[in-house]
DNA sequence: ATAATGCCTGGAGTTTACTCCAAGTCAAGA
DNA sequence: TCTTGACTTGGAGTAAACTCCAGGCATTAT
């Protein structure tokens, strides 16, 4: 495949595409004799895996580390289980996180609802803002 | 209270606090004759809407429209609502996303876990990375 | 009185993750 | 053959959110 129809699919620009192959948060790419990239089912498999972890904010550095131990073969399945553990880690805590602001905000717009109604905003107890 | 107890209330740096202050992400702070800031409990809420919001990658643009918003009086409860809605609306993509992305690790983690019992590394059906 | 400590401001510097660009190569169509 | 368009590389530039620093005032301790 192109990289052409990778960015397509998984709507990257080219340069995200080459910027993530250069600094080895995806392995290398086989080029043709043209010396134009050819994505494997195998390189969309990474390409697919970076665009994941990105999504929840696992750092560059984290997924270059990953790759890196793949590349190094069966001896590191213990490394890179201890590598994604870590990430699972963080990911829960961003999640704990983001559930924690989502019910302030379900809070708040149902105090806003209730100001729109009545024309006086009013908060339980403590108040926020 | 002092800039350095809502640091070590919030884990913020001063410097973060005041960067803060200085661009609106929180109103502005009053100060002792000696110019010192002096935060009040309202401020406090303020800071920790600000932290709050922060946590789950709510833009600074997006808080400073609501600071203004609220300065702005009684006659923009519609407006600060439909920014909260709009908010609320990519914190719960961004946290639909942070599932996906664990579950995914979830089973990762299984599959090493069960490689470095077996000794081999496999993949349900079309494989991961 | 003086030294230390803490806070102040304005502005420059840093980090992360892209994003853009110039100059060049290559394959396909007119 | 010539042009067009997509792709290549290496390197410079950008955006968001801090983070650091110099030079200066003010309160507290000795």
């Amino acid at each position: 495949m192109t990289i052409r129809e990778i960015c397509e699919k998984y709507g990257l620009t080219a340069d995200t595409l080459r910027y993530y192959e250069r600094i080895g948060v995806i392995p290398t790419v086989n080029r043709t004799k043209g010396g134009i990239r050819n994505y494997t089912e195998e390189d969309v498999k990474w390409v697919e895996n970076a665009v994941c972890m990105r999504s929840a904010g696992v750092p560059m550095e984290k997924l270059i580390e990953y790759v890196k131990l793949c590349q190094e073969g069966d001896s590191t399945f213990q490394a890179r289980r201890d590598l994604l553990a870590e990430v699972r880690e963080e990911v829960q805590e961003q999640l704990d996180r983001y559930k924690t602001t989502m019910e302030r905000l379900n809070y708040k717009i149902s105090r806003y609802d209730e100001a729109i109604k009545t024309g006086v905003l009013s908060w339980d107890s403590e108040g926020c803002k």
